[in-house]
DNA sequence: TATTGTTATACTCTATAACTATA
DNA sequence: TATAGTTATAGAGTATAACAATA
């Protein structure tokens, strides 16, 4: 096991981390913001679902989600069908243009990240995603 | 090299990464902010330095350092020092209070830490704390 | 009554620009 | 004139609480 100072080390890092993707979302393209990028994401991977299942994955709140969808309609990235099961809700689904929006970003991020992690060998990038899928998986469970 | 798809993982675990560190900073005891642990961290690490260096370090404005700073000096965290060469600026340091403020929240984040990443080889933290460093490093030096 | 979602309000963190004091 | 720092203002992202509509 890892001892205090290791960690404190490890939270320093972390805490750096956020500057660097703070830089990276300052170059992202057109008025597609981050929490954007994140919305458009989650739904492009999981298809279809309600804000409320929406704000779970994101892990924030329903309030701040329903903004952020109201953003996207508004925008025309994503619509809002009635969920046949249920008047209150209504079902969230990419458009064509969202989608568009959504690889453009996806691209230009990962052309960022090829740019600058330019000598990293593939196995450590893949190793990399990993541990912070990890990190991400172990605060999310507990 | 890794290809575009890798890279877009990545992103993905990065965008996660942050909600993880936004949750654990709810859990800092006390007023004390998130933006000021960063700020006493990197002062306890590099010594005595003046405001600009302080943003450079951090990586935001001069003109956000300046009201965290302020905010620091009001609770006693920090000590605002004339510097004798620089009318114009102010030596930043520590107080007793300001460390011991900095050694709570480490040792509050290092605990959240230690605790969920329970499972966790020694050996993986040093590598994610060690490609998180990387990461930073290839960010900051282009 | 309980739940889903929206809106009003406020807080944290940040950036830009205008300003003051000193170099 | 240029630089160090401060302050005013604005914007992105978030949370809490009060609310409306439906279950």
């Amino acid at each position: 096991m890892a001892d205090r100072k290791q960690f404190a080390e490890l939270a320093t890092q972390l805490r750096a981390t956020i500057s660097v993707m703070r830089g990276m979302a300052r170059t992202l393209p057109g008025d597609c913001q981050v929490a954007s990028v994140g919305v458009l994401s989650v739904i492009s991977r999981h298809g279809e679902m309600r804000i409320g299942r929406l704000a779970e994955l994101l892990d924030i709140d329903m309030s701040v989600t329903s903004r952020h969808v109201a953003h996207l309609a508004d925008r025309g990235w994503i619509e809002r069908a009635p969920d046949p099961l249920d008047k209150r809700s209504r079902l969230l689904r990419l458009t064509t243009r969202g989608d568009a929006v959504l690889r453009t970003a996806q691209d230009h991020i990962a052309g960022v990240l090829a740019d600058r992690l330019d000598g990293w060998p593939d196995e450590d990038v893949e190793r990399f995603t990993e541990l912070l899928a990890r990190l991400r998986a172990d605060f999310t469970t507990a």
